[in-house]
DNA sequence: ACTTGATTTAACCGTGCGGTCAAATATACA
DNA sequence: TGTATATTTGACCGCACGGTTAAATCAAGT
């Protein structure tokens, strides 16, 4: 009974999901989610009421995935180098496991963003932690002066930004060959931090 | 008549960018174009033969915005510095003044993007002309090594990616204080091209 | 074996979608 | 002014959407 019913509303979780991912919420459709599960439309509304709470459901699931090591990496004693070094590697590899997660998080958050800001912080993903990180290591001298806001903001965006726009840059720059592209992703990993390190070191 | 006519016309346009702009193509109703237009669907229809041929007209125009100048930057005789400094610049300004812009390509160009491409290429935007700038540079000695299309994907990302996040961090920055994350912005036009030419410049 | 409650199904509902069409209106020219 | 042509409208179509419901099926306890 409860085996059963666990697995039943794992199978549609996983199909919304993937339906979810690639079209986005107003692209899915409940008869699309159900066909690919596997079952009755009417299942999907017995195990949730609507289309909404699914999507509801699936977002969080998916946006969750983004926060949990946000905040511990920055709080570690380790060098603010090290830091960046770790979080590209662990970000940019785990978009490499969920290619479509941040076109599909990009394409969502202007929905209803409020709502995000506050399960982030429910997860316990404090910015200001990561604000003040670099703002210490400005005034101990270890870095160059810089806004923290802008810092942070480069590290995230050079670590998102190759995912989300995949199918231009994929095709522009190397005429879609998936191979390429996803060596071109992995080197990130060191090339990120790399590049962001060099320009934050004190010469 | 020719003058009505392109009234009309252009009315119909722009109701249609400001809505799929805001609400994506799946998003979007005809209704809701033509309500915004003051005028009758069918008249959307007379005008433009359906909604995808309405959308590619749209989609294309704004795609358009983005590419004319990203050769014409690269292609002068100036150092890679000002070059990088006039790219960020130019487009960050221009996302300013069109700060949906950036959501709405990312989000839609995985419907047909090799289309986007040869687009592309007939409005004359050559990215190797780019890639080939930058390894000039690199071979003459002015700045360090570095991966020809790392570089350039860090210099769109910097400046492409807090205006498709803008929704979340506004928020996690600014506690959603449009003034001050349009200072932000601002301030992003002179600290990417500092940023980056701190990176690559040689010690 | 029978009953009870949870699970799954098929048939159906109202709504809003993209799109069509014939009639009405405005425009231009003779 | 009359007529032909382009523009605009309102009524309508078929369809697929999200969602509901009552009946069928299944699982478990007695």
């Amino acid at each position: 009974m409860t085996a059963q019913d666990k697995k039943t509303e794992e199978v549609i979780m996983k199909a919304a999901r993937n339906v979810f991912l690639k079209k986005g919420y107003d692209g899915t459709t409940m008869q699309e989610i159900a066909d690919k599960a596997g079952m009755n439309k009417s299942l999907l509304h017995y195990y949730f009421r609507s289309k909404d709470k699914l999507f509801q459901g699936i977002f969080l699931d998916v946006f969750r995935m983004f926060i949990p090591r946000f905040s511990e990496i920055f709080m570690s004693d380790k060098s603010i180098f090290e830091k960046i070094e770790e979080f590209s590697d662990h970000y940019i590899e785990m978009m490499i496991q969920n290619p479509l997660m941040p076109s599909f998080v990009l394409r969502e958050i202007s929905t209803n963003p409020q709502s995000l800001v506050d399960a982030m912080k429910d997860m316990g993903a404090k910015p200001e932690f990561m604000i003040e990180a670099i703002k210490t290591e400005i005034e101990k001298g270890n870095i160059i002066e810089i806004d923290p806001s802008q810092l942070l903001v480069n590290l995230i965006g050079l670590c998102i930004f190759p995912f989300a726009a995949k199918p231009l840059l994929s095709r522009i720059l190397f005429n879609n060959d998936e191979k390429l592209y996803a060596k071109f992703l992995a080197e990130r990993k060191k090339e990120v931090p790399k590049f962001i390190n060099q320009s934050i070191r004190k010469k």
